[in-house]
DNA sequence: ATGACTGCAAATGTTTTGCAGGTTT
DNA sequence: AAACCTGCAAAACATTTGCAGTCAT
């Protein structure tokens, strides 16, 4: 495929050529946002983007980030999911196939898996009732193997830093 | 199993046991809310079922319509879910088993389906991480029979109003 | 210069909470 | 009386929008 900074190269390239093409423009802010979510792989909420956003750079405001998160979702470069925690979650989208997630509902650590049986059995089921099917979303919530030994016996960590 | 009449009447007398059991009471506002709840069938979200209430009683504010559905969930008689429009959405839980939902994306229908295959290879993916699997949610969008006719002729409904 | 972009604050929409008064036991 | 319940309004959040000033082209 490609490399990872080969990835991101073309993210960046992506964004400002979906920009361009629209007429917009590219300007520090922009660029700092991107940067600060292409480098935090996971599922960030926009608080949290926020937040790395300003250890940058203070003056950058939460509008601006909220507004960057459209765009880079209009680019294709950002996609949002629910990760049951009611927040807007956004993950990496370029470059990343479909998947779905199994979320850890005690450290909140969320992974990406896929299983093509699944897929296959989901279009199977849709068409049973006369549906077609355009997409789906799909969360396993359980404990992961760290969580699984852990049992109870410790305190929970902050779920959403690790999401 | 049971007459739908008797499911209902179950389901009264469940909640009036669960709040007992802590020491609350049964009022009429609580009656009343509970009746529009367990009438409608489907995915009411707060704001429809405090409409529904207030067309049999002007005064019942919306504070006591959250209330309620926080109290009928503890008593298993609500479940909340996401059907991806990004509201708080509750369908009737008591003799319902579990099931996933398939929702139009033109109009907005959701109905239940379930697929014991992909349950079970659910639990296979998730230990295949090592993961133990407690729940999970699934949602397949698509377009369904109507709507698939209809194709992109005409005007979209309110798809608030049948989910 | 023009039109886009920014931070701020205000507005939105949803859900929760504080409170004073009312009701049940 | 004690404790619960109610409606209202205010608060709490997450997100969007209006605006006046700033910046990119």
């Amino acid at each position: 495929m490609e490399s990872e900074a080969a990835g991101k190269k073309a993210e960046r390239q992506i964004f400002e050529e979906h920009i361009a093409a629209r007429g917009f423009r590219m300007t520090r802010q922009r660029g700092l946002i991107l940067d600060m979510f292409l480098k935090k792989e996971g599922h960030l909420s926009p608080e949290e983007l926020y937040g790395l956003v300003k250890t940058r750079d203070r003056t950058v405001g939460r509008a601006t980030v909220y507004r960057m998160l459209r765009l880079m979702k209009e680019a294709d470069l950002a996609r949002q999911v629910n990760l049951g925690d009611g927040l807007a979650r956004y993950e990496h989208k370029y470059g990343h196939a479909h998947h779905d997630h199994l979320i850890c509902l005690r450290c909140g650590k969320a992974i990406e898996v896929v299983d093509a049986e699944i897929e296959a059995l989901q279009e199977k089921l849709a068409g049973k009732h006369g549906y077609s099917l355009t997409g789906h979303q799909m969360d396993l919530f359980g404990l992961c193997p760290g969580c699984r030994e852990k049992g109870k016996m410790d305190s929970e960590r902050k779920a959403s830093e690790i999401r």
